[in-house]
RNA sequence: GCCCUCAUAGCUCAACUGGAUAGAGCAGCGCACUUCUAAUGCGCAGGUUGUAGGUUCGAGUCCUACUGGGGGUACCA
């Protein structure tokens, strides 16, 4: 049951007799900030005093008159401007709780209209390795994936492969001019990978050489534009003013500082290839390489038998590695289906968009033009190739004829809000206006320093290695010797390796999901394993008490459920655990709302602090009712259940000790 | 140039979509271990929510302008 909805149900049929419009008024019911206005606050008594034409808390009383809430709430109080506050009732409190125990769904019930959601997430560019920015797309699309699927709805997963863009090219590419067909043989991944990066650095190389000399101009007429508005702020005589003037010279000092780093970068991409006298070499000898590396591609996308035969070749080995990846991560789709499994409609794409006169040709390229938009959608090149949005497009049409979805999530990166933008407008123009579409984007992962995660090479740092730190850091702070020591009995080495395990792949996941997805976060392994704070890992401890208590009464969960004891709330924190617990419907809500798995991470915090609280302050086999001990007993393993039910809908395995 | 987006405590982030005195964590200071794991809990301190206006019973949230960051902007995805 929802606690909320139920309110609002009451609130609405007490509205019934002021308004018409009942259901909608009653949902400005909130959970209250402050425990002094009770549990839950109703705030549509202010907001109708121009619709009725009376003063606030005249409405208000007027709605208390006729809403019923006693089996629920004590009486309900009238405060300030008009806020109604309803305290539920301590007995209602403990037996909704005690239903808890028997209810696998936790609360939850099954939607009035379920939906079916087609959930496109991850969708890395294979033949490169997977990095920190695939992160933010495959955790968010799979918690998303598993909120849906555990509040009733039906979810299909769809990860759209890059599996056919320009990164071919260049393995094709490297592998005609540069393979060591033994490293081959022996480790085709690891070889893929050394010709991916050779060829790229050699791109960059070249296109770095080009612009330097721009780029260091730049930079210094910056730099010297910045010392002069220095200056000239210092010789303001007004203050305001020279504040002004500071804040501009500073801007400029950061532009500066920007452009830089830029000669920086360049300089490096540079000095990656001249530091090698055999790579120079073949920097020498390889000057057409970027547009050479276009034409292999094109050539893949014409069917050259060649091209062709690589590509098949290359593909498995490219799954491979990230399967691996999605193994660990314990991460699974329904579907796979790649840019290359609509590769063979595209054509036929383009030609239905002309006949139906929405698209048509324009500086030689084949562009459909939409009203509000600046730049057109453009779905052929002058070369004849096609774009992602003709991909997207047939995607659309595919998902529409095989997948019977109502709602489509993209949960893609902030930055192509413009293409899905223009892809959600020519939807209803090609006749899928039914289509309930929505990007689901989120912001870029930054490094400590606030710039966008890189390693120090300039490449984006791989995703295993992350994977591997986490694990190791968690190693080092969750299973440090000195703070394990009490366990009885001690922990094997399998047990704390699998403890390091959960505890660093969850911090990876936990704090990409705690951030809500809409802002970019500041990525700090060393914050995300740490022990205190909003972290796994104060989650996981809060969930290992629970075990270690059923231990010390040697019980189970199963036992405790089987006992059918009632839980009752006395204490404070009793009746504020009891109530958080009761919370996770209302928190999946909201998930579902947003599509933000970041409110389920909050309410876990929330009620994880609560449960710290009552352990504190409520021991259960030292209690001396046995009334008191079944009750608090009962309410630990309510908890359990809500912890480890809330980490698994955001892909996180919880552990019985640490 | 135009469009999008962001700006909240020293730092990292919330704020249930317009509700009451803006909340957490980290860092700092203090208090509590004979324990079902102190990997915790409690307390103190910390804020003109970038600036200036506006909308209304009520604004961190909405509108306008400005300042600053990030991103996008006709053939990469």
């Amino acid at each position: 049951m929802q606690i909320a909805s139920l309110l609002k149900q009451r609130l609405a049929a007490a509205l019934a007799h002021l308004v018409d419009d009942p259901d909608e008024v009653a949902q400005m019911l909130r959970p209250t900030q402050d425990p002094r206005f009770g549990d839950y606050q109703a705030n549509c008594a202010m907001p109708l005093k121009q619709r009725l034409n009376r003063p606030p808390r005249e409405i208000a009383q007027q709605i208390v008159d006729h809403l019923q809430v006693a089996d629920l709430c004590h009486e309900p109080e009238i405060a300030g401007p008009g806020f109604i506050n309803l305290r539920l009732r301590d007995d209602w409190i403990g037996e909704a709780a005690t239903a808890l125990l028997d209810d696998s769904a936790l609360g939850v019930e099954p939607p009035e209209q379920p939906r079916t959601l087609l959930i496109d997430f991850s969708s890395p560019n294979v033949a490169k390795p997977m990095h920190v920015g695939h992160i933010r797309s495959t955790v968010i699309g799979d918690a998303l994936a598993r909120c849906f699927r555990f509040l009733g709805h039906r979810v299909i997963t769809d990860n759209h492969l890059g599996d056919w863009g320009t990164q071919f090219g260049m393995i094709i590419y490297g592998y005609k001019h540069f393979v060591d067909q033994a490293a081959f043989e022996a480790a085709p991944v690891a070889e893929l990978v050394r010709l991916y990066r050779m060829v790229n650095s050699l791109i960059d190389y070249h296109s770095a050489v080009v612009a330097l000399p721009e780029a260091r101009t730049t930079a210094e007429t910056l730099r010297e534009e910045a010392d002069q508005a220095r200056q000239a702020a210092q010789d303001i005589e007004d203050k305001a003013e020279r504040k002004r003037h500071k804040k501009q010279s500073d801007a400029l000092s950061r532009r500066a500082a920007a452009a830089a780093d830029k000669v920086v970068g360049l300089q490096h991409k540079v000095d990656a290839v001249e530091a090698d006298d055999t790579l120079l070499a073949v920097a020498g000898q390889h000057t057409t390489i970027a547009t050479d590396v276009l034409n292999e591609t094109a050539k893949l996308h014409q069917g050259d038998p060649e091209n062709r035969a690589l590509w098949d070749r290359f593909l498995p080995h490219c799954q491979d590695e990230i399967n691996r990846v999605y193994q660990r991560l314990d991460i699974h789709f329904d579907h796979t289906l790649g840019e290359s499994f609509y590769h063979p409609m595209l054509p036929g794409v383009v030609q239905e968009l002309k006949e139906a006169g929405l698209a048509r040709d324009s500086e030689g390229a084949v562009c459909i033009f939409l009203p509000d938009f600046d730049a057109p959608m453009i779905i052929q090149k002058k070369d004849g190739a096609f774009l992602y949005g003709t991909t997207d497009l047939a995607t659309l049409k595919y998902r529409n004829e095989h997948f019977a979805a109502d709602e489509i999530l993209y949960v893609v990166d902030s930055r192509q809000s413009d293409h899905f933008d223009k892809l959600f407008a020519v939807a209803p123009l090609i006749g899928l206006g039914h289509l309930r579409l929505r990007h689901v984007n989120f912001g870029t992962v930054l490094g400590e320093d606030g710039k966008p995660l890189k390693t120090r090479s300039g490449n984006n740092a791989g995703l295993e290695g992350l994977l591997d730190d986490a694990v190791a850091a968690a190693m080092d702070a969750v299973c440090d010797p000195d703070r394990t020591a009490k366990l009885d009995p001690p922990l094997s080495e399998a047990e704390r390796q699998r403890i390091a395990r959960v505890i660093g792949h969850g911090a990876i996941k936990y704090a990409d999901l705690a951030h809500h997805r809409t802002s970019d976060y500041r990525f700090s392994l060393q914050k995300m394993v740490a022990l205190e704070g909003n972290t796994v890992a104060y989650l996981q401890y809060a969930y290992a008490r629970t075990q270690g208590i059923l231990r010390a009464g040697q019980t189970s969960e199963d036992d405790v459920r089987k006992a059918e004891h009632p839980i009752s709330v006395a204490a404070d924190a009793e009746r504020s655990l009891a109530l958080a617990l009761l919370r996770l419907p209302e928190a999946l809500q909201q998930v579902a709302d947003d599509y933000a798995p970041s409110a389920l991470v909050d309410y876990l915090y929330e009620t994880a602090r609560k449960y710290m609280v009552f352990n504190d302050n409520c021991p259960v086999w030292k209690a001396d009712d046995p009334a008191v001990q079944a009750s608090r007993l009962a309410l630990v393993v309510a908890t359990s259940r809500v912890i480890r039910t809330g980490l698994g809908l955001l892909g996180i395995e919880v552990v019985e000790r640490m």
